[in-house]
This record gives C-alpha cells, structure tokens and sequence, in this order.
DNA sequence: GCGCGGAAAGCGAACGTTCGCCTAATCAAT
DNA sequence: ATTGATTAGGCGAACGTTCGCTTTCCGCGC
C-alpha cells in the first residue's frame, strides 16, 4: 500500500532556529544549566515541545563518553528464573533511566565470538553478566577484567568481577533441615548439574544440615540431574531401588521436584505420606502441584534489581571493587513435605 | 580493594597515528572501500588488532544515520511463551548484527510513557511490539504510525503496524476438531481473557469445528479464565456444575489445561477416560503433566525470528507496508485426550 | 615536452550533542 | 565617569565516525 519515507529528526538546531536562539543556548535549556533569562527559556521550551523534540543519545553519548546502557548477557532468556532475574533487572535499569541492551550466547560457543564485541562496539557502560557457562570461562574473564564494571549472577574466575547471588549453602540447609525436623532420617537428594556453584552450595548445605543432627552422609542418596522434570524423575526410580526405605527427596529445583512427584505418583508412593519432597526456587507452578510443593524461595527479581543497582553504582562512582553480594532465602513450607 | 579508571577507548585516530596514516584512509581500509595500496591497508589492519580497536557504532550512527539497533517492547519477560518468542527474536537480530534495546513496559500505564521516549532517544531503528495491552492503546497506535518500521506481535489499532502472528483461529479449531474426532460431542472451553485478540480467535476456531460437525454452540460450556492456573481450576468446576455430562474441556492455554487436570482430578474425575483435556501453546511442562498433555504447539520462537527478519528487512528496504503474517500451528496429540 | 589518467592518500565537512570560555549589555556602587 | 559584578547569550571546539572531493605523484602515449 503506502510506502513513507523516514520523516527526519529535528535537532536541537531546528529548535533554535524555530526560537530565534543559537543551538547552545537551547542545550542549556534542554539540560536546565546555565543562565538563560525566563522568557527565552520558556519559548525554547514551547517550540521544543510544539515541534516534539527528541534529544539524540547517540550525540550526547559521544561528548559525555556515557551511554548511559548496560549490556545484558544470558544464555537462555527462556529459562523461567533467569526471565524473573531480567525483569528485576530491566525494571532497575528503567527506575534509574539506563537502557538495556540484550545478546544471548549460545551454550557451546564461549561469548568472547559475539556478544562481548556487540556489547564493547555499542560502548555500554556496564555489563550485567547472567550466563553460569562463563563460570569457567577464562577467556572471558580476561576479557572482563580491568575494562568495564561487570556484575555477574554466577560465579566468574580471575576474582575481578562482582556477584549478586543468593545463599545456595542456606537453600540446602534449609531444605534439609526442614525435611530433618519433619522426623525424616533417610533423606535423598537430586542435585543439579554438579560442575555449577549453585549445585555445589546447596550440596554444601546439605551435609551441614545432616552433619548437625548427627545423621551420616550417604553417597547412594545422591543422584546428579539435569535441572530438568524429566531427568529427574529417572533419578527418583533410582533412588528409590537402590534406597527403598528413603522417606524424603530434596530436589535442587522445583522443576525437578516436579518430576520427583510425578514419578511418586507412578510407583504407587504418596506424597508426603510415603515421602516428602522439597524444591527450591518457588516457581509460581510449586503452589498448583500435587500436593503443593514445599520449597526455598529464591528471589530471582530482588537479585536482578539489586545487580542492576550494584552495576550502576559502580558505573557512576568509576569504583570496580568487585564486591560480593548474598540475599537471603526463605523456606516456604507447603503439602508435599507435611504440612506446616 | 582496587580502583581502577575506565581506560580510554581507542579511537581510529590512535590507529592512524601509530600507522602513520590520515584517520581517514584508516576508516577506508576499516570499512573495506577506497583505494589503499596492499602495503598500508595490511599495516593499518595489523595496527588495528594490535591496539584492540573497536569501532563505535555511536558515531558510526551519527553519520550514518542508522543505529543498527531495534527497541523490543514487552509486557513481561517473564512470561514463558513470551520468553521463546523472544530468544527467536534476539537470534534472528544477532544473526543480522543487530543490537536488541529492551524495554518492558507496565500493565497499567499506557507504553507512551516511558519505553517509547526511551527507545526514541536512543534512535532504535525500529520497533518490535510485544505488549498485548497496546491491543487497544490508540495513543500508542498514533505514536507508531508514521515514525519508525514497527512490527508487532499483536493487533495494534490503526492498522499502520506490521503483524507477526500465529494462526489463532486454527488453533481453535484444531483442538475441538480433535476432540469432536475422538467422539465428544459435549465439549466446553476455558478461554483467555475475552479483551485479547488470541482468545476470540480460538474462540471463533472453536465455533466452527462445532458448526462443522453439527453441534450447538452452548453458552453455559464456555468460561472466561485469566492464562493462570488457579483460575482455570475454579473455572472447571463451575463447568462440572453447570454440565455435568460434559466430556471435554479445550483450555485457552497450557497453564490453564493444567489446572483444569487438577482440578478434575480433585473432583476424582479420571482423564482421559471422564473428561479429555486439550490445551494450546506446548510449552515443555506440557509433555510431563499426568497424563501428558495434548495441545496445539504455537510456534513462538520461530514467530520471534519472523518478527525480527520482517523488522531489518523493513528497516533496510524502507518499506513501512503494514503486512500481515500468519504462522502454522499444529497439533501435538498425547494422552489427556486419548492418545494418538 | 606536454597533457592525461589513474592510483594512493589527505582534507574538510557533517552528524547532534556538551562544555568552557568569551562578549555584550545592564545596573549599582564608588 | 569609571569600575566591578551580574546576567544573557554566543562561539568554537570536541566526541568518533563516514563520505565526497581534492591533491600529489607516477607512468604513459603522443
């Protein structure tokens, strides 16, 4: 049908000419520096406004050496906590006025291919890391180190990069020792993938809560998942033949423990009756499960909103202290471990 | 512990000077035009690589008057269907060189607000619309029209909006003409929120499979629902109660579909056999509920690349033809329905 | 010897800002 | 009247590019 043409951007010299001033003076109104008399500035501001002025942030960025955006780098915005974590994130970013600029890396190819230069050629000020394969990526850190304020949601080597994360060692410890004070002694775990931090942390709080009440650890109640409802509910036949008389699953997810329950449901065994299951996450599903799923709340938007305020802090104090933050979890307790 | 300064980006003037060239004939061998001898194109490029040269793409756009960047508007990220259509797209960009801004927008204030300035500013070259809200926001239709490519995922009133979509009406009639195929004759629907576009889709889908096949439509078998799980389950049982010989329920959304199983299955009905279940999207939990879930698989991904290629190409033809797409769905029979 | 064509590289301008410094003009105080 | 301060606004430069137009140099054919 019809075909336009791309209407021109009026600048802040269309502006001036409109109102009779040059451009520099107008930049001072724009920006409310400067000692400009009542009257001009309001006229400047009328024609601003009448001819719908949008200031240019790409001409601005160059003089300021200040883009005033952020780089976002995840592995996979379908990953429902990681989305929980942007939009925290984007909302922090948009309450302090700062863009986001989005790239995704594939799991295989290290980012250092696309999405570092995308993000360096784009001159962001910051760079919001949510992507657990760097976790042992050195290249990348290499890349990181000493040039932006990074913040990252995983671990990273080299040190040089901050961190916004919950307590993995507490999530495990609460969980299990939930499950403990449930009365259960016999207490199998399905951990996430073992070479990720928070797989580690949780396995962690795990023996602690086991270790305080006096109960041995026992290699056969372990079983490594995928993250994944599938995985683990193979896991859970596992464990069940080479453990019968278990009484209690924690599941390093609460996608997991979906899978635990479900593969309960199918050998006949009742939920929390024959055994009791606790998650962590708290994904919006763990309330509709059944029965209901216990779990550790995880909270996915407070860390995205507190890395973006950490990041942006950095960016506007120059400091790149990689400093390390730990928000708290909470267990919130639900049927499939008992009840309160 | 340490400070450091952000260290000063290096310029093609740096390159220049080091190559002891003009910064223009750098920028000649930079973009690959221009006459250069072999000798200095491969000194200036060796200079280049040495000092870690980046372009900025600020400037570049300044003179060049494209970013190379389109502005993703969303409602909320954490939307799971959303999230695939947003990888689709963020792929698509990548794969183009495109840089993705993201701006989420809130439910209640209209988009004008903030995230259109906030993409304006940053002279996006254009606008890929997620936001169902903005179904019926003529202030936003007005903003869009006749400014910027824009391509949305949604109706946008006005008509001046590109469209990338899946076939809702199909959908619709997929999921009844299963179930009306597999002998159900009493067949009610859990739709979306009647407001949006999708659901009177589906709904329209739904009628005519049952006009086809000779059946009544009834009122008292459709209940409006709200995507969520909660919802649906209240909703069955005003179904249950109002039809109790019904036999079917095709739910609006997979979420939905599976509070419909819970809900059943609380009110110890047994699906398929008492009641057969269809939803519609596939997302991945679809194949692990009990019984596995029979739905319509909604193509998001490869509807988020379709958006971002319609988007460059509109961008880079300059064509703003306001063209509808319609992708294919099919649909995924499993167990909650009968099986194949 | 003269002009020509082409290769190689330089130069100036423009893109839309911000910022520091400069110039008038006004006005009160000496 | 001469100063000095204050107010209002202009001017030039810079940020890092791209692009089109010179300029310089060289070899070639007449």
């Amino acid at each position: 049908m019809t075909l336009r043409r791309a209407t021109r951007h009026i600048s802040v010299k269309d502006v001036a000419a409109h109102a009779g001033v040059s451009f520099q003076t107008t930049s001072k109104v724009l920006n409310g520096g400067g000692t400009v008399s009542e009257l001009t500035r309001a006229r400047i501001l009328q024609v601003a406004s009448d001819l719908g002025y949008v200031p240019n942030l790409q001409a601005r960025s160059l003089v300021m050496q200040r883009t005033r955006t952020v780089g976002f780098v995840a592995s996979d915005f379908s990953d429902h906590n990681l989305s929980r974590f942007i939009v925290g994130a984007e909302h922090e970013a948009r309450r302090q006025a700062y863009g986001v600029l989005l790239t995704s890396i594939d799991a295989e190819v290290s980012g250092t291919e696309y999405a570092l230069p995308a993000l360096m050629e784009r001159r962001v000020d910051g760079i919001l890391l949510a992507a657990p394969q760097m976790e042992d990526d050195r290249a990348v850190a290499h890349v990181l180190d000493k040039t932006l304020p990074v913040v990252s949601l995983y671990h990273v080597p080299g040190g040089g990069v901050a961190t916004v994360g919950s307590d993995h060692v507490r999530t495990g410890f609460l969980a299990t020792h939930h499950l403990i004070e449930k009365g259960h002694r016999l207490i199998a775990t399905i951990t996430g993938t073992r070479a990720r931090r928070v797989t580690q942390g949780r396995m962690r709080g795990y023996r602690r809560a086991l270790d305080e009440a006096g109960l041995a650890f026992d290699d056969h109640l372990v079983e490594e998942g995928d993250w994944e409802i599938g995985g683990a509910s193979a896991a859970t036949r596992k464990l069940l033949q080479r453990r019968p008389r278990l009484t209690a699953i924690f599941a390093h997810n609460d996608n997991m423990a979906i899978g635990v329950l479900s593969a309960l449901r199918e050998m006949g065994k009742r939920v929390p009756r024959d055994c009791a299951v606790v998650g962590c996450d708290d994904i919006d599903m763990a309330a509709y499960t059944l029965p209901p799923l216990t779990t550790v709340h995880v909270p996915f938007y407070e860390t995205g909103a507190q890395a973006m305020r950490l990041l942006i802090e950095m960016i506007t104090t120059g400091s790149v202290t990689p400093r390390k933050v730990l928000l708290p979890v909470h267990l919130v307790v639900r049927e499939s471990s008992g009840g309160a």
